[in-house]
RNA sequence: CGCGGGGUAGAGCAGUUGGCAGCUCGCCAGGCCCAUAACCUGGAGGUCGCCGGUUCAAAUCCGGCCCCCGCAA
């Protein structure tokens, strides 16, 4: 039971789909054997609130895993206990882990995160890597402790962050990017050849988490920075903006060294047959929108059937 | 039964006191021009989401169903 022929005896906890590469690249793994798959119960989901599983409960039932749901991960303690884990890996869980727990096995557990820690510890931290314009970031396993995100650092690895990229894109690249590192890490960090690094707190910050009101738009800032916001933003919660009291999305936009002294912040106008919005500081050119209730659209579509978006003050 | 918006020409929209179905753009043809994404003229293209009902007459009123979307979760 505890030397199982070899393999180690992982517990993996995750939710979001985020942890999906990584689990499924331990699942193939030889030298892994996953005893025990916890994830957030099913819940009500959409406009239907159709109860949905979590992907990873999904991809755990195609590979006949043992899968707990538990409200509170404290109350399945014991049974953890009695597997007598080599190592937990947890992925986008959406849950704190209490110390009890993180004892538990004998390695310990390991945590993937999005980001360069220190930088950036807490839950909206592809969207503040992208907001703060840094040109890269990247994906940290972290030994848990009892802090969030505060563990000492097993590895890094960087991916660079483009022009052109929203938190949807850069979300994909770094979950495309974890199952190599995650198998390599796990198997240094269990051969012993990796000495855990403390992180320096004195540079960590916390990227909260986001509600659908932080992607309002204040178009009194600069044009640059909003557009970064839009990406950021981008897919949840989606920038937003007020237009004849409906809520108004955009979707993509660049900022454009325009600007119109007469024209406040938000003022619409026409920019070379395209839909340009003054901001603080230049103006952003709106590439896709959606108004509530329709679809989203370009805005060349958007204009032919809204004339009179035009001249319009937004916010 | 959580709240709400919507399905009309290839695209985006207008059109509900019921009365031959419209606008902008695109498309096709022709014209103007040195030329054009500009301008002018002409043209094609629609079972008005589906089914049923009321009516002389339904995109429009009534009933049922399908689909898309915003909010909330």
């Amino acid at each position: 039971m505890t030397d199982n022929n070899g393999k180690a005896k992982i517990i993996f906890i995750g939710t979001a789909d985020f942890g999906l590469p990584a689990f499924k690249a331990l699942i193939k793994d030889g030298d892994f054997e996953i005893v025990l798959v916890i994830t957030q119960p099913d819940k009500p989901i959409g406009r239907k609130q159709i109860v949905t599983s979590s992907p990873i409960k999904i991809a755990a039932e195609k590979n006949d895993l043992i899968i707990l749901q538990p409200e509170h991960i404290i109350d399945i303690k014991e049974k953890i206990s009695l597997l007598k884990p080599d190592l937990i890996f947890v992925a986008a869980y959406a849950q704190l882990i209490p110390e009890e727990i993180l004892n538990l096995p004998k390695y310990g557990c390991l945590n993937l995160h999005a980001s360069l820690l220190p930088k950036y510890r807490g839950s909206a931290i592809i969207q503040a890597a992208i907001l703060n314009n840094d040109e890269q970031t990247g994906l940290t396993i972290i030994k848990m402790d009892k802090g969030l995100d505060t563990g000492p650092i097993l590895a890094q690895t960087v991916v660079s962050i483009g022009k052109e990229d929203t938190a949807g894109t850069l979300y994909d690249k770094l979950s495309a990017a974890s199952p190599d590192f995650t198998i390599t890490t796990i198997k240094k960090y269990l051969a012993g050849k990796i000495t855990p690094a403390t992180q320096n707190s004195s540079q960590a910050n916390y990227a909260k988490e986001l509600t659908k009101s932080d992607g309002l738009i204040n178009w009194s800032k600069p044009a640059i920075n909003l557009e970064r916001f839009i990406r950021a933003m981008n897919p949840w919660p989606i920038a937003w903006t007020w237009w004849k009291g409906k809520q108004v999305k955009i979707i993509s936009a660049q900022s454009q060294p325009i600007e119109i002294n007469s024209y406040k912040p938000g003022k619409t106008f026409k920019y070379n047959s395209g839909l340009a919005v003054q901001c603080g500081q230049n103006a952003l050119i709106i590439k896709s929108l959606q108004l509530e209730g329709k679809s989203a659209l370009l805005s060349e579509d958007f204009l032919r059937g809204h004339e009179d978006f035009i001249g319009n003050m937004l916010g």
